[in-house]
RNA sequence: GGAGGGAUCGCAUAGUGGUCUAGUGCGGGCGCCUGCUAAGCGCUUGGGGGCCCAAAAGGCCCCUCACGGGUUCGAAUCCCGUUCCCUCCGCCA
């Protein structure tokens, strides 16, 4: 464990304390426990004397005197339990600002530039003009206003019409068909409010309140992604056995504050405060888990693939990985008019981190201890990042777009043409 | 938004301050009985934590009657708060 956070550049020292803190803690609960035991015996012989008391008047008596002692107990008691909770909610706080620990084949870097290529697929499209960024060519094809957005609801806020909101419809609803009737995945309709609690069980609180959007009013979170709720769905659940993997998918917006990348990525909508997102989501027997993974990025580069775009796998190295997350694969996409490879999934592999934390097990048979689910996630896919990569790699040399094969049916057109 | 009612073991229910361990039925498990099946009989029953044990097995103890506080020597039971569910009224896409 030590050596797990050392990798990912934390102090290991935390793991100390926490021992500390639960030693002292498993002592004031062993001796609470003990006295409890004794004022259960106490209060019992209490009853008996005091239903005796009327025919015996020596019971009433010893009544008394067992009533003294059960008070003292019962004062000592007290101390302890407050002192055991005290140590308790020291160390649940401190193991909440503990990130995942990575899986052994989780190159160790310092940030970005330990990350590994693992493959990529298809050549980087070359034009035989020079290709725009998305940001011309949503606002020439009149389907992206991004000042319109900005007068709405500040900047990194942008508005979608015509085709341009088709387009995201349409990718949405071919990604929900693929992936729930070709791979196996059940659609599931979430709040887009959550509980503190559940931004807890995912990981994100306590350490990242400051990324999202939060109404104090109700203490209700705007979910940073679908994740979030998924994760909750079997919270404080032991599920039967026989009932995994499970295979979810969920379309919903997220919402972010970005505030740590302000300044960052300004133009286009590779990062913007509200975004629309095809969300898949697993749980799984924990021998399953890195298969699951492979299998999910499989899913999710069966929708690159059809779509023709270019794309590189990139195993990120202990230093870039998210906080919850043991394992994780980017999907990037080239896109030849902002000369760079978008992120448009991010999968993940977070092991038992989060079904600790959100309280998820499974019975692996019947009559069985329950063991921690491992939960899995893969963005399938992030929108915008989407949109701009087939704007920019499907850009005409007369201005128009064409629109990938797998969508016409869901558009209802071959070609997004120039705004006239 | 207003007025009520409710939450007890997997399910259904009993339980208005102590009667040692939350009762009963159903369901589940194990066993007995039994040509087969059914019925019957007996035993059993979830989760969390701590201690003993090298470990496993096992044993002992504590907690858990939605959740969190309070009153009390003692709370499923009384009081307060929260959450969720139900009924009615109002409002509403």
């Amino acid at each position: 464990m030590r050596a797990g956070l050392t990798a990912r550049g934390e102090d290991p020292g935390v793991v100390d304390q926490i021992l500390a803190l639960d030693a002292r803690r498993r002592q004031a609960v062993t001796e609470r426990d003990r006295l409890r035991a004794r004022h259960k015996e106490v209060s019992r012989q209490m009853g008996q004397a005091l239903a005796r008391a009327h025919q015996e008047p020596s019971a009433s008596l010893q009544a008394e005197a067992l009533r003294e002692e059960a008070r003292a107990l019962s004062q000592r008691i007290a101390d302890l339990e407050q002192e055991a909770r005290r140590l308790e909610a020291e160390m649940e706080g401190l193991l909440l600002t503990v990130p995942n620990l990575p899986r052994p084949d989780v190159p160790v870097g310092p940030d970005a530039s330990g990350n590994r290529i693992v493959r990529t697929w298809g050549e980087p499209k070359a034009f035989p003009f020079s290709p725009l960024p998305h940001w011309e060519l949503g606002e020439r094809l009149g389907i992206l206003d991004m000042e319109r957005g900005a007068s709405l609801a500040g900047s990194r806020f942008y508005v979608l019409k015509g085709l341009g909101a088709r387009l995201q419809r349409a990718l949405i609803s071919w990604f929900l068909d693929v992936h729930t009737r070709e791979h196996g995945y059940t659609e599931v309709y979430l709040p887009y409010l959550v509980r503190s609690t559940v931004l807890v069980g995912a990981g994100v609180l306590p350490k990242f309140g400051d990324n999202l959007y939060r109404d104090a009013e109700e203490d209700l979170w705007l979910i940073p992604t679908a994740e979030v709720p998924l994760t909750s769905l079997f919270r404080d659940e032991i599920l039967p056995p026989g009932s995994l993997p499970r295979y979810y998918v969920a379309h919903t917006p997220c919402f972010r504050r970005e505030k740590a990348a302000a300044g960052r990525d300004v133009r286009g909508i590779k990062r913007v405060h509200q975004f629309e997102k095809v969300e898949c989501y697993k749980f799984c027997e924990p021998s399953a888990s890195d298969q699951e993974l492979e299998r999910l990025v499989a899913d999710v580069e069966d929708l690159l693939q059809r779509l023709g775009l270019a794309y590189r796998v990139v195993l990120l190295c202990t230093g870039d990985m998210g906080f919850q997350s043991a394992k994780t694969y980017d999907l990037e996409v080239w896109a030849p008019g902002s000369g760079e490879w978008l992120e448009v999934s991010s999968c993940s592999t977070c092991a038992d981190f989060q079904a600790r934390r959100a309280n998820i097990r499974y019975r692996p048979a019947e009559g069985a201890r329950p063991e921690y689910v491992h939960t899995l996630n893969g963005s399938g896919l992030a929108l915008p990042r989407t949109i701009a990569a087939i704007l920019e790699n499907y850009q005409q040399e007369d201005g128009a777009v064409a629109v990938p094969e797998p969508l016409r049916p869901y558009m209802g057109v071959a070609r997004i043409e120039p705004a006239q």
